[in-house]
DNA sequence: CTGAAAGCGCTTACAG
DNA sequence: CTGAAAGCGCTTACAG
């Protein structure tokens, strides 16, 4: 296991170590170099255990074959299973992937992008905090392959793959209408990003349109309050508000810490309060009643996202694809 | 954007590239740089953006503060919390964690070793896979600092954190026992690993001291079966053994499948059979009944085994700490 | 057919 | 007080 170099070898066999490095790289023949030679060059590295120090190779040729993949929480369900998805996409396209989570703080996410940038990452798949705006442009004007996830900036030029929000939540308030349902809750965060945006503007448009309410109740937690103070704030709101008849939960996470407070309530699902979430998660497939959610189409996702930072990356042009479509997943729970 | 060198500040003043890396690195005073000169650089620096390029760093130093890690499966809740707190915990010694997933595969495992070493990572923390000793054994000889966690074997002198097992599963069944279960069944998974022996072991001691039984209900599935056949395989055997009154889950996705049997089969907990799992999950804590567990205390694994890592990587000798304790957490399933 | 040389961006012993 | 030079391990244009 001691560290072997092209060096050693060459030195080994008497020979340069440019040519060593030929053959080792398949360009043996393209350097006409013996067929003998080549095969004393690939068995004696071989015997030795030869690795190649990928440090140096990148320091040399001007690419790690790393992506950085900056996601807001890489403990969270959705966010995890993006991760691993993309991963494997990229282990395709021989990349590799480093995680790092934003927690949705700005500070966090600028370091993020300062230390890929000091690793030499050759690109970046981002779902960006508010406040980024100015960092991804600064890549973008540096020519830096970037490529947005789940959100992006109607401002910034970047490529970007976010689903199809407005649809599957209006999809989604279609559905809890038809039950007849009509004291609707909105729990979502407060966050200026777009696709929390745009679901909240289904919501209202649905109860606008459909029951003609042009103030819908709608609770907005600050971002980066703890799972515990979610808890305690929708507790709040479900006591306050007992003709609540269904709440929509705009992520996953609230959709749980939700759940908790209806535990907490003694509230029957779904016939005291239905329940429908944004995105999926185990929980909610296990839970009893099993929830109804919107689910996003990971996979594909993750596919179009690597997708354009390829085309990126080979200097091709990116065509913004179309958004995936997020599918209602109807269980028990409304 | 465009990467500045250390060269492009160096000719920009007029000095040497040198000079540069000795102010920029805090040497200004020891190299007995005139604060002038020191002022200069510094801001020139600043102006313009200079970030050192790491790769180079890494090349030139024979560091590259990476550590890599190898978990089981990183979307496993118990090993994601471990791996965020490794990473919080390695960030304060300034390393940069790569977290990687064996999936229980021999194969997948040694590869990661392999493409860890050819990132020149500084040092190891691994979940080993069965099968995996020789590999750690090779580490081990190269004087690589490496940190097995979750298992280790006890035929190879790796330092190690594992916590105790043994102990907990007694701890664990003397409350089955105390409650009055009698049916007991152990679900485990079919995997050559200390850990899991030792979980075994703890569970037929019990069930044959105060008992008297010395062939109890152990189900092993095999390992990498899929969620979908790990719920058809329980299913089966729940059907198969309805005086089983308590199961007993020996990690915590069995656990998860297991709920889904019983929820499909439609028996009552409690009361029909009560439940307990090893490591928690947000899922049994939202389960209703919420699902009684013993919970590791990942922290404590995570800052025994940086702590342990980064002993070696200042050539100090490595103490193995005292197992960390888990803790039974009683829920409304037992 | 094969080798010597330059250079990626840095750090550090050495020399003045 | 400051600079020139070597070298980390590789790749690749160049020369023969």
């Amino acid at each position: 296991m001691k560290k072997v170099s092209l060096k050693d070898i060459a030195s080994k066999i008497g020979v340069a170590p440019s040519t060593v490095s030929f053959v080792l790289n398949g360009k043996a023949k393209e350097m006409r170099i013996s067929d003998a030679l080549t095969k004393k060059i690939r068995s004696e590295a071989k015997r030795l255990g030869y690795m190649p120090n990928q440090i140096a190779v990148s320091l040399r040729t001007g690419q790690s074959r790393i992506i950085g993949l900056i996601v807001e929480d890489i403990s969270n369900n959705f966010f995890a299973s993006l991760a691993r998805s993309i991963e494997k996409e990229l282990e395709v396209y021989n990349y590799r992937v480093v995680f790092c989570s934003t927690e949705n703080s700005e500070l966090k996410g600028r370091e993020l992008i300062r230390m890929l940038s000091q690793q030499q990452v050759d690109g970046y798949l981002i779902t960006p905090t508010p406040g980024m705006e100015d960092d991804i442009r600064q890549l973008i004007e540096a020519q830096v392959p970037v490529v947005l996830i789940d959100r992006y900036f109607p401002a910034v030029g970047a490529p970007y793959v976010m689903s199809d929000n407005f649809r599957a939540v209006t999809e989604g308030m279609k559905h809890l209408l038809q039950k007849g349902y009509k004291n609707i809750a909105f729990i979502t965060v407060e966050l200026d990003l777009i696709q929390m945006k745009e679901r909240e503007t289904a919501f209202r448009e649905a109860m606008y349109k459909e029951q003609g309410i042009s103030a819908p109740q709608i609770v907005k937690l600050p971002f980066q309050i703890s799972a515990q103070d979610s808890v305690l704030a929708i507790t709040d709101f479900l006591k306050a508000h007992p003709e609540t008849d269904a709440v929509f939960f705009a992520t996953n996470y609230l959709g749980i810490a939700g759940l908790e407070c209806i535990k907490n309530l003694n509230l029957k699902i779904p016939d005291q309060i239905a329940v429908m979430c944004f995105d999926d998660h185990d929980i909610f497939r296990l839970h009893t009643p099993a929830i109804t959610c919107l689910r996003q189409p990971i996979h594909e996702i993750a596919c179009n996202a690597t997708g354009l930072l390829m085309q990126q990356l080979s200097n091709l042009g990116s065509t913004i694809p179309e958004p995936p479509v997020t599918t209602l997943v109807i269980r028990q729970s409304t």
